[in-house]
DNA sequence: CCTACTACCTTTTTATGCAAGGTAGTAATA
DNA sequence: TATTACTACCTTGCATAAAAAGGTAGTAGG
């Protein structure tokens, strides 16, 4: 296989955890309070890679936007740590991008027909 | 519901239906060899709304990068039309893109949990 | 020959993910 | 108490790519 080839790979693949990077986040958060090196860790773990340049403008915008919001907690080791949680408007929110998540699948799966 | 909320709302069902553009596409072209406007009607009807701004430059960039081929048709009303199919490496390219979605809806389901 | 329609394409703007670099708190150790 | 290591926060600048808007050209009908 190319490199050429290798490359436009990895950058579709890309592409579309993009496109599910909120939603993922959103996703996570809503199960627990949480900072933002666990949500590295948690999305690895997924399979969905994440790096700090692009978690932290996100947070921001999530909070500003008042989908989110967050409390300092202090650390046994280390600097305090933004936990995050859903507002209400942000499990809202969430609910919106299931239904979007669904209607994804299912427009795949016709396309595929 | 206000009118920032739907906003963020359509942003963020717009930035899933991005990350899935190109292997939406490349579905649609396997199936039968087909000219832009085509796919752009083929798309809407499977809720995944694409304008030629977008889908011009991304054909382009698909037969530079050797995934498609094209060839030039007559119609009987209008200007004549590319009809784009899948080359091999195309077809190879779906493939791997089949994979990549099978990995993140794996990966959504797992966050859900 | 003018209008309508279809089909192609390009230019400009805007959004955003990511690499890289920066600050600061804790803690172990030399 | 200086040094190093680690963790956690954040910002700046670049590259990519979707989308809005505008442009060219072929066919057809009145």
């Amino acid at each position: 296989m190319e490199d050429e080839f290798k490359k436009s790979m990895e950058n579709a693949a890309a592409q579309m955890r993009k496109g599910v990077l909120e939603f993922a986040i959103l996703l996570v958060i809503a199960k627990r309070e949480i900072y933002a090196n666990e949500i590295i860790s948690r999305l690895k773990n997924a399979k969905l890679t994440v790096v700090e340049g692009t978690i932290y403008p996100l947070l921001s915008r999530l909070k500003n936007s008042e989908l989110l919001d967050y409390k300092w907690e202090e650390s046994k080791s280390g600097p305090p740590r933004k936990y995050y949680s859903l507002t209400a408007k942000g499990r809202q929110f969430l609910k919106g991008c299931e239904e979007q998540w669904r209607n994804l699948e299912s427009a795949i799966t016709n396309l595929k027909k």
